[in-house]
DNA sequence: CTCTGTGAAACACTTCACAGCG
DNA sequence: CGCTGTGAAGTGTTTCACAGAG
């Protein structure tokens, strides 16, 4: 039995969450889901379907249940750990972001590579210098961390992580990270999603 | 003959685009660019050729041409038009981002429902009503809208800017909108992408 | 010889359509 | 009867491998 997930319902499962966090009746059936998310019903129950037999024939999907199979095909058991690298704009932005905790996440630390700016804090975050992050690492203090650098220290500190042990990178510096073997990065870039936009505006339904 | 250029290939332009304006030589060839953004040279070359011919075999691709050519498939020959909808943390941030005249765009305006906020001005961009949409929109003011409201007005303002014409939009608002038929919707939710690396973590190289 | 551009094969994902459970 | 779960078909994307241009 191959118990792996494919790439493209990973991507959907936040998007099922966040429709079930939303949804009053105590079971929604596939039609429910679809029609709440935009997505096809014979989609919802397919890849429903990859997180085991969860759903009752003529009845549908009980809502409680299908919540805690989806947190826990995403690993998110207990709170996962976070650590944001950088303390610029975004990353005092991103800091601020009260959502963590809700979601399943918590704000281990905030780093910087300025001195004038570590010690300080931001939204109860105290700043950490950048030599600490792999200490910090390697004691298991996160799991994932957010790049909030300006773009020319985004490869340096990629390579730190990853030597550090670090296989999750949410990059938001608008620079092409090389996934180093073994490190799944996801890059959230302004101008790269309206260019995208920019296409279909001309050419719809591409 | 098709014109039409595969989604997973446009999502991959803006990377390339990305990539060459780092490069220094005048020519790359598909190795050299595969070799930058961590793909595979035959998929550069597949993507590439949907652009039309655009390499001297032998050679490589001329850098400055390959950029023009990427920039007209994605409908940048002039600047595009951009509205920001809402006034909070987020939208203000975003109005302060200063990349986008140089990739490309322009903010020709943000929006609020707060008659406070409005009349006021970020980052040198007066705060218009939200009223003022439909009218901005219908005469090509702005092309692309930006949602930086809170959820639950996302739906809403969704509905009037379809309305109005606006068919591409970027979601910022950690909730699921449903893309009312010819209007593309992208999704940047922080929240969803640390879910899945929460699952990439657990299970690496899925 | 190097490197593009592309048929053809392989792979991944989505949708159809329906057997069969509750 | 309503709905799930899934073979099988259909569609989209990636990769291989090489003919042929420069």
């Amino acid at each position: 039995v191959d118990r792996s997930i494919p790439r493209a319902t990973v991507a959907r499962l936040p998007r099922y969450l966040q429709y079930l966090n939303e949804f009053s009746r105590p079971t929604a059936s596939s039609d429910d889901i679809a029609e709440g998310t935009g997505l096809q019903a014979a989609q919802v129950r397919r890849d429903l379907s990859y997180l085991g037999p969860g759903g009752t024939r003529g009845v549908g999907y009980e809502v409680a249940r299908l919540r805690a199979l989806i947190l826990r095909a995403l690993g998110l058991l207990g709170p996962v750990g976070v650590a944001i690298i950088g303390a610029g704009n975004l990353g005092q932005a991103l800091a601020g972001y009260g959502g963590f905790h809700e979601r399943g996440f918590s704000i281990t630390g905030v780093y910087d590579v300025d001195p004038k700016k570590v010690g300080s804090a931001v939204h109860g975050h105290r700043i950490k210098p950048i030599e600490d992050v792999p200490a910090d690492a390697a004691e298991g203090l996160f799991a994932i961390a957010i790049l909030a650098t300006p773009p020319e220290a985004a490869a340096a500190v990629t390579n730190m992580l990853a030597a550090a042990g670090i296989r999750s990178l949410l990059n938001f510096a608008p620079t092409v990270i090389r996934a180093p073997s073994g490190v799944e990065v996801r890059n959230v870039d302004l101008s790269t999603e309206l260019q995208i936009l920019s296409y279909y505006r001309v050419r719809p339904k591409g």
